[in-house]
DNA sequence: GTTGAGCGTT
């Protein structure tokens, strides 16, 4: 079935480097990297159309075309450009890319009845569109929901869809918002530097790995470090070599193994609007707003 | 074993 090796090339006249594959027949990301630094993919001839074609890529692990990787050269992919060394500048529109203008966000789902499942729920939200991820919040000791949880979907159209109106879910009213957390994220200046190469990676779940966690962030930029810290407790530190990976990540809700992580700055504790305005009970999300961008029009040397 | 506004085990 699946050769034990795959052979691997920066350009398709040069002389192949021979990868080894995992025992499935797929072969992950890191291994690619491992002989060249950067890389985020491949892609190869199409011997019929003899147009290039991409390798599928799901998270951090490659997967043979057709199930089978053959005798073909694969040509490695660097972010944005075929070139190894990108300027910063492509670093960050590399992930901005990724990101697109549009991006869809985790919605709260309110109201829930106490007996709909997660299945239930993507059962339902399937009708508008795709959906990536549902979540029910559950107590922890009992397992019995809170009566809400979280959706996210393909589709930007799909969101607004979901918003704009009450959802007759099990026989309750339910409605489907912008989690709080994110309509202060809205805010947030994108172009902000933040100087640091690591983010904090919230709402871990114990089964993710550091493994797991490096081929994941891989296809940003090169990951440098991934901390878990001992024992569990639900975040993990990610370091890229370039900042502005870390910059750019930095707000989104990002999927790994179906559950949707948050990605902050890595040092937010002291200085985080969030916090400081989730201390008032009937908080105003425009007045945080604004208190938010008067953080930014002052340098940042003295944060 | 209950409940019905909220905000996701930093």
């Amino acid at each position: 079935m699946a050769e034990l090796y795959i052979r691997v090339a920066e350009d398709e006249n040069e002389e192949p480097m021979e990868i080894p594959s995992e025992d499935d027949g797929t072969v992950l990301l890191s291994t690619v990297a491992a002989q060249f630094p950067g890389a985020c993919g491949l892609r190869y001839r199409n011997p019929v159309s003899q147009c290039m074609r991409g390798v599928r890529l799901v998270e951090g692990i490659l997967h043979a075309p057709e199930n089978d990787w053959g005798s073909l050269v694969y040509v490695v992919n660097y972010p944005k450009d075929n070139k190894r060394k990108m300027d910063e500048m492509d670093a960050a529109s590399a992930v901005k890319m990724k990101r697109g203008i549009e991006k869809t966000s985790d919605l709260i789902i309110l109201g829930l009845p106490w007996k709909t499942s997660e299945q239930d729920l993507k059962d339902y939200f399937a009708t508008f569109g795709e959906v990536i991820m549902v979540q029910v919040k559950r107590d922890v000791k009992t397992g019995n929901s809170k009566g809400f949880g979280f959706v996210r979907f393909t589709e930007y159209e799909t969101q607004s869809k979901v918003i704009s109106q009450r959802h007759m879910i099990d026989g309750r009213w339910c409605d489907c918002k912008l989690p709080n957390s994110k309509v202060l994220e809205q805010f947030r200046c994108p172009d902000e530097p933040m100087r640091s190469r690591k983010i904090f990676v919230g709402r871990c779940t114990e089964d993710i790995t550091t493994d797991e966690l490096r081929q994941f962030f891989m296809q940003y930029g090169e990951v440098t470090d991934v901390f878990i810290p001992k024992p569990f407790r639900a975040f993990a530190f990610v370091t890229f070599a370039d900042d502005q990976v870390a910059s750019a990540l930095c707000g989104e809700d990002l999927i790994i193994k179906g559950v949707s992580v948050h990605i902050s700055n890595a040092e937010p504790k002291h200085n985080n609007i969030n916090q400081f305005f989730s201390n008032f009970p009937g908080r105003s999300p425009s007045l945080a707003a604004m208190f938010d961008r008067t953080q930014y029009q002052y340098p940042s040397s003295h944060v």
